[in-house]
DNA sequence: CTAGAATTTGAGATAAATCTCATTTTTGAG
DNA sequence: CTCAAAAATGAGATTTATCTCAAATTCTAG
């Protein structure tokens, strides 16, 4: 899964155009990841893929295009893991839990994602929806089987987001750090309504299993 | 508390130096209310102000330190009116509920001070943790009291002020809606450790004495 | 009222960035 | 191998900011 190809690998026999468009596609990750979303230049993209910089122009409208495609190509990548990593489970609170830790674990093993993922959830409010779909679902199971107690809204769904974005961004800065993932998981637990007891146990027996 | 002319107010009978001190940093207030302190440009403030460009280098040394004042200044308004709406209360509870209900409503009720007050605990770390820092105490007080069971680190505090932004940012953008204030309220009270219905009870009280 | 000090002014120097396009280079089908 | 189509190139037009500074204006103390 190295995320320093992830657009070149696909492109095995394709064609010039296909090659050339995923070198861009690698590059923005790169970039991202060093100086955040905000701050990635086109130069610098077509420096980093070792291109000039009007090349960037035979193969994306403007600057927002190619953003928008490295973030939604990212989290699809991640949502399929983290599908993948949840599909046996079924208690709500463990889905949860796993789907949590997958993927903070995710963005800080694969730095660049996780700057993708985070400069996306900030800057592209659509992108923030989609994601944030993936807990609709597990948090509907927790009410169906009594365990959670919420009113299941975009407005709760956004702010669990936040909380999740804060873990992965002070990691990112101050260090990786499990402990702050677990307590990330207990906290939205506890959003969820369950006690801080029943929560942390929620969250060392999903572990456990994993 | 006009917000309209929170620094000029300030400025009966002061020099006029002060006053086209005060009159820029109102300036710069509003359009950080309209545009957010990311596109906040020198011309938009001194056009605002009424004054010419090149006067805004005769009172600051450049577009940071003029956002940094009115992000500081905003914060301790803020901070001083919420502490003197929660002197009165001894309960750790009640404490935070009126503090995060009354910094929620005078973000909203002076949009102007809530687009300060994100883009400053957004873009200035150092502002997010002054203004965290209020929180801090009383979160003591409720561990001393008995009635949080919580880790109280830099990190769960920044993950309470990420829900309070949400909460701000949500109403800024769909309406003022008390409902989602009270939600967050309890949402900080569940993440401290307390049960939905303890949770919805505290913060039903907090708003009758109000 | 006056003159020197303080303040304001706004044109323009400087500094990024984005995006365009005429030209050159590379590609790959026949 | 050839050559027309496809792709890449990079200089520079354009845009949009920040910040500087000599000149004009406004204050204020005597």
């Amino acid at each position: 899964m190295k995320a320093q190809h992830h657009f070149q690998a696909d492109t095995k026999g394709l064609g010039k155009r296909a090659r050339t468009r995923a070198a861009l596609l690698d590059g923005a990750i790169s970039v991202i990841a060093e100086k955040g979303m905000a701050d990635a230049k086109i130069t610098d993209i077509t420096d980093q893929a070792g291109l000039a910089n009007g090349t960037f122009y035979n193969h994306f409208a403007d600057r927002e295009q190619i953003l928008r495609e490295v973030a939604y190509s990212v989290a699809e990548e991640v949502g399929r893991e983290i599908d993948a990593s949840i599909s046996a489970l079924k208690a709500a609170p463990a889905r949860v839990v796993t789907a949590t830790w997958r993927f903070i674990s995710l963005a800080l093993e694969e730095p660049e994602w996780g700057s993708v993922l985070i400069g996306a959830v900030e800057h592209m409010p659509a992108i923030r929806k989609d994601v944030l779909q993936y807990l609709r679902g597990d948090l509907e199971k927790g009410i169906a089987q009594g365990v959670f107690d919420i009113n299941l809204t975009p407005f709760l769904l956004d702010q669990i987001g936040a909380m999740v974005v804060v873990s992965i961004r002070t990691q990112m800065e101050f260090g990786v750090d499990p402990g702050k993932t677990a307590e990330t998981c207990e906290n939205i637990l506890r959003l969820c309504g369950q006690t801080p007891s029943a929560a942390r146990r929620a969250v060392a027996k999903a572990l456990k299993s994993t």
